[in-house]
DNA sequence: AACTCTATTGTAAGCGCTTACATTCGATTC
DNA sequence: GAATCGAATGTAAGCGCTTACAATAGAGTT
């Protein structure tokens, strides 16, 4: 009750309860091979005075944290904020503890945060995406720390990730796009240099044209940053392009809602005028005004599964294996049918 | 560059420069305190053998991480993403590692995550509202670690607290709504117990009608989490009432958006037949269809004020200074004016 | 050249915990 | 009652780092 303000130590408890330190510890790690009674004892000067372990002196003796660690581009949008919700309700479940870091999409900043995870004592980690510098991995193998990768997926890939292939995935929506007879498309992209994803959906739509006999060389393309403010400002420069597509294609759904904001303040109507697609299907899809067409990822079952392999991985029960997710076309209102 | 699989320690380090455990530390720690010869020969030897200090080692050690814990109650929804975001970059520059944990809105939760972060070396917390536990604070304080509550704004409370008021912003918008003419308004509040904002949000509006002549106590309120899809449901749920309000006043923009959603469904135009307001200002109320009435919140001044006040905690230099900010009304499309 | 004094470096004692190994304790068996 | 054996507990050696204090080296002074 009165705080001494000196916090205690396994010495305190020890010595209140009047057993050694080696029991104190024993009573906390492996309470079964404590006699009950010594252990209510020892339990009760735990209680009285309000001892938790010392993590730093933990995790130096014992090498265990049951930490995940999860370092992502950005808080700041939706996409990842619904799977790692997931992924750490599982882990909760597990008795895990997630740790979370951004990036804010600067690679440089994503090694610093690696080690900052790695160094708190991180079990293992999950990171978002393939391409990095290398020098992570080898910072991780060296390290022994199991990471696993998701939002992605590539076959027979190191470290193993869970995800869905986002150009496959966007060329089904591209090929669903053109077969609904549009031919001009104009495509907004997020920053393809060291983001796999944008760049195999950007691919995805590129591989869709060439497998419908369309030149991709022709397609007018904006790379941005993700954020509605981003997608509104490249919808601008799209309009100002010599052909007038009848479709953009958006890298994301928060491009997507940017583009049509800016499309509504243009005068323009979707998809009357013109047709707006997205990626993910985050909530935003189905709130916008038209319903947004997109490719739906399962963003919950990612970060189930996720984690659930990740700690098999940090328990030694597996060493990484791959998973690929189905996405799914997602077809509503802002994209029309020309034929 | 061939991984031996072995960590190496300061030992390594210290033994391959030819100098001791001491002057290595101090290269890392305190280089003016060393000499430059020796400084640049300690420095190769780090980089050879890729030297990174052991964390637990030095928390244990020396009792300073530079690390921040935030503890949220979603990152499901970008009312934090945003000031949380801020708060990571400031203190990013300010040489701080963030580090995020959620309680998914359990307030047991809660209890055990700041235990993670502050056993995690955490040097001070970040923390949402005041409803909390008292034997979190009491913990905290026994401990000696810094918490700031942000998001809420309480004068004179303890710990200190950045944020806005949340009832005296909720009723600034009720006055603004009831001065439209509207008097009979439905609210949709997201669940009141231990969230002390929702709970002040709420009363605001209360305030307003007190303060306007009319019956608070026949206002139809329904309580939910703050989500789309309860947003929706929540507002089913006020339709199906005797009386037809003609607006309904949100807890939040999320909760909006759901809100308008379903009026769409149901074919009621906005803010024709029903006006929606919502609460903070986040990126959905503009590109919601109509644009959405509500009350902006500064999150990103939020954000790098917290870090800015919590860094100075943190070393000593502040007791802990409260700081409120100001609120504004964005009055858009999706509330109609009745004179 | 002998002597101070300061800047640099080394020595070694912890920090709080886990765990291999040693010891003790009881119960069981003969 | 002595011998045996497994279970419970204690002892103590680290884990990798920081830092107070001690030792040493250089630079100035006289």
């Amino acid at each position: 009750m009165c705080s001494t303000r000196t916090v205690p130590t396994l010495d305190d408890v020890a010595r209140k309860a009047g057993v050694s330190t080696a029991t104190v510890s024993r009573c906390l790690n492996t309470p079964e091979r404590v006699v009950e009674r010594t252990r209510t004892r020892v339990m009760r000067a735990v209680e009285e005075l309000g001892y938790t372990p010392n993590f730093g002196a933990r995790v130096m003796a014992a090498k265990r944290t049951f930490t995940i660690g999860a370092i992502i581009p950005t808080m700041e949008n939706a996409i990842f904020a619904r799977g790692l919700q997931a992924f750490q309700e599982e882990l909760h479940a597990r008795g895990y503890t997630l740790l979370v870091s951004s990036t804010s999409y600067k690679p440089e900043i994503e090694a610093e945060q690696v080690r900052a995870l790695v160094a708190r004592g991180a079990d293992g980690l999950l990171l978002i995406g393939y391409a990095r510098d290398p020098e992570i991995y080898s910072y991780l193998e060296q390290r022994d720390i199991p990471a696993l990768l998701a939002w992605a997926f590539i076959p027979g890939a190191e470290p193993a990730c869970i995800g869905f292939d986002n150009r496959r995935s966007m060329q089904d929506l591209a090929n669903k796009v053109i077969s609904m007879g549009h031919r001009d498309i104009a495509v907004i992209s997020g920053i393809v240099e060291g983001n796999d994803r944008a760049e195999g959906r950007r691919q995805g739509i590129i591989d869709a044209m060439v497998e419908n006999g369309l030149a991709p060389a022709k397609m007018p393309i904006v790379e941005t940053p993700y954020d509605i403010e981003n997608g509104a400002l490249a919808f601008d420069q799209l309009m100002a392009g010599e052909v007038r597509p009848t479709v953009v294609m958006c890298g994301n759904d928060v491009l997507a809602a940017g583009a049509m904001r800016r499309a509504r303040e243009l005068g323009l109507s979707i998809p009357g005028d013109i047709s707006i697609t997205g990626f993910d299907d985050i909530e935003l899809a189905r709130i916008l005004t038209p319903t947004l067409t997109t490719v739906h990822v399962p963003h919950r079952e990612m970060g189930r599964r996720a984690a659930a392999e990740l700690v098999r991985m940090v328990e030694q029960q597996s060493d990484g294996l791959s998973e690929q997710l189905e996405s799914s076309l997602m077809l509503r209102e802002s994209l029309s049918d020309l034929n």
